[in-house]
DNA sequence: GATGAATGAGGCTTCATTCAT
DNA sequence: AATGAATGAAGCCTCATTCAT
């Protein structure tokens, strides 16, 4: 007469091939953490409230402790996860390309259309791991200094091939380019942005220019 | 955030002159400033105790409301004084220069120069304003606005004199810009960033490059 | 609105003299013992909610907070304090008697009044604090060790004065008559016991008799 | 306790000659009686975990539920369980000797022993019975009844045979042993005894002359 | 019978905020 | 103005119990 009384109803596959479920848990990790995206994603973090996400993902709220020991481990198994992901692309996408100059140009499309493509995902990963000293200071972080690492190993590259100049440390260029494509992200996602956008796509040129050829006029170059 | 509201509170100043505090309060305002600031930095916002707040400011828990509406109240107002101060700073350093390459180098001195002196503000600036949705969302922040247009600004006038390439936004410039500093100072205060510090110089110089001659290898410029 | 509604109202010192509270925090502190010695009486510790010693008390949750640390706390605060007093009495009516066998008799006396004139206490003590591992075995529980070496102490002065048998451990009388104590304690607990109890009474004296001088029959003595 | 009530479960043997388990269960029924004295005395009974006592016991958490209605009559089953055998000892213990001095020495003897042998059921039954006023309040423990009855009746036979004094109550006598003896193991097994114990050997002595001879020193008795 | 993943009610505790002094 | 003891709403998490397999 109690429990047992929601579930399923939530939403998705309302339909076809029911049954989809593989043996696990019935994917309830993975909804779990899709439903912590988008809701730390709309309240941050710490307004967020372990209970809202056990709802939007179609659960009970102790389910959620049976995948995550607590709502901060919640918050880094998603960064984790996602970041991996990321990662992967990252790996990818450098491989795809055969010089330093493409593979930043790419680095910087793959980003930025992965933000446009994942608004939740890139607002909890722009912003909310950026907080409270708790995840910045204690949490280590490998998974964001192998996303720096990747970019800098392209830059590296280009430099030791004489493509790149070589009095600019690699790691500075992996931050800045970082920490570039972060704050457009944000200022997109604070404008509310909507998926196919021309500011995005403009700014996926022009931050190519900014970074490989700078800001300074050059004859022959500018009209 | 909690339960109730009302009060005014926020700009007492219950007589003459405004501007600096009366014979009153002792500059207890500013006391609570410069203690949230010490208090948000090493806690983070939601981490850290209106009482601990309190405690390091040296006056009594509800002496708090009687200059801050709530402790939301005190961070925007932490930042919007210490923006302000920034942005001054910010203005001088820019008249301070005849055209637009030695502004934005001035700029990016300045700004590191400037997280350098003031761990604690820079950690709550870097850091906590991008947090919750709740602060970035939904609170406009005009002098973040005003600290991007002044950048942009520079830029802008650089284009016009035919300093810099006129292919790229000045706003997306400003952008990147503030973005690449923000991420090199927090890796800055992630590595527990002592005073004068030879990376962060580093920093300086090598920043300015990537932004004004950019990535690419030039014929005589590189050895 | 909101808070600030009962509090007053919950019982005691309904009319005269008011004003009573002392200058400091209005005696809450003993409420809140007071209270939680009925909660933890009627309910158990486990099953007492620390809302309802709240309720009993007249304070809101949290009030309790700023006396004990933890619901755990507030279990032994309450032990000790109470169990000082009882070692007190106990100090007192060792030294009003001038010979052993008058002290244990006063011991045992003292002990069963005291239950039936707090019942509540006795309870607690009696039940409470030999539960959970929790507590018997992670709190050293210096209080009670004191109360055994008050009478101890008062079998041992017998048995150098001669007027006790000197080959049992006075530790071992010591913790046979607690234990038997408060066995009988406990039955007429369960029993429901009303203050002044005939069973008690001639318990007092039977108990006296049992350890004093033993179930043997001797001759001139039994009819 | 919690929610939910249905479920027959406690005695289900569903077949044949009932007494022991059938063929089915492989004395999972003792299997899960073991497991909770072990976790029940290493935890406390409200710090003890369903699913721990599954898991020693080597069965899943549901399987407990198919043996015992809830917790609560775990623990119940189990006192009753042991009490029988503890009693069923006692019994013979009783008759095996052939005055009531004999006897009372006896008991003390098997108690003590036991207590040696099970350290983990006499922590059950010593602590967890006494709790929370639920089990003593609520449950009228019969066999706890039957043990201080067998107790008495020895107690009983001595007096109406002349060889104990008449002037005391068998039940308090026999409420008084039992607080003794609890109060003596409970010091032993706080004090992490090992079983073969030389104070608990001396207890077993000295307790015997306390009860039958008393505290008394008599002429030509003490040196 | 046996399983164990899932449930969800409910408790302890925190802490922003208030207000009598 | 300043205090700080008190408030009480609200959230994270636990864990006895269920039931589909």
């Amino acid at each position: 007469m109690n429990h047992h009384s929601s579930r399923r109803g939530a939403k998705k596959k309302p339909a076809p091939e029911a049954q989809v479920e593989p043996a696990n848990g019935g994917g309830k990790r993975e909804r779990i953490l899709e439903a912590a995206v988008r809701v730390f994603a709309q309240e941050g973090f710490y307004n967020a409230k372990v209970s809202q996400i056990a709802q939007v993902a179609g659960v009970a709220d102790g389910t959620i402790y049976l995948y995550f020991k607590s709502k901060d481990e919640l918050l880094i198994s998603l960064f984790e996860d996602r970041m991996e992901r990321i990662n992967q692309n990252l790996r990818e996408a450098i491989a795809a390309e055969s010089n330093a100059r493409d593979r930043l140009k790419r680095v910087i499309r793959l980003h930025l259309e992965l933000v446009q493509q994942n608004r939740h995902m890139a607002e909890v990963v722009c912003v909310e791991l950026r907080q409270s000293s708790k995840f910045i200071k204690e949490y280590a972080n490998p998974k964001f200094a192998e996303f720096l690492r990747l970019i800098a190993g392209a830059v590296e590259g280009g430099q030791k091939a004489g493509e790149l100049r070589s009095d600019i440390d690699p790691q500075l260029v992996a931050r800045s380019l970082f920490g570039a494509l972060d704050e457009i992200s944000l200022a997109w996602l604070v404008r509310g942005g909507k998926s196919p956008d021309k500011d995005l796509s403009r700014a996926i040129v022009q931050l190519g220019h900014l970074f490989i050829d700078g800001l300074a006029a050059r004859k022959g170059v500018e009209p």
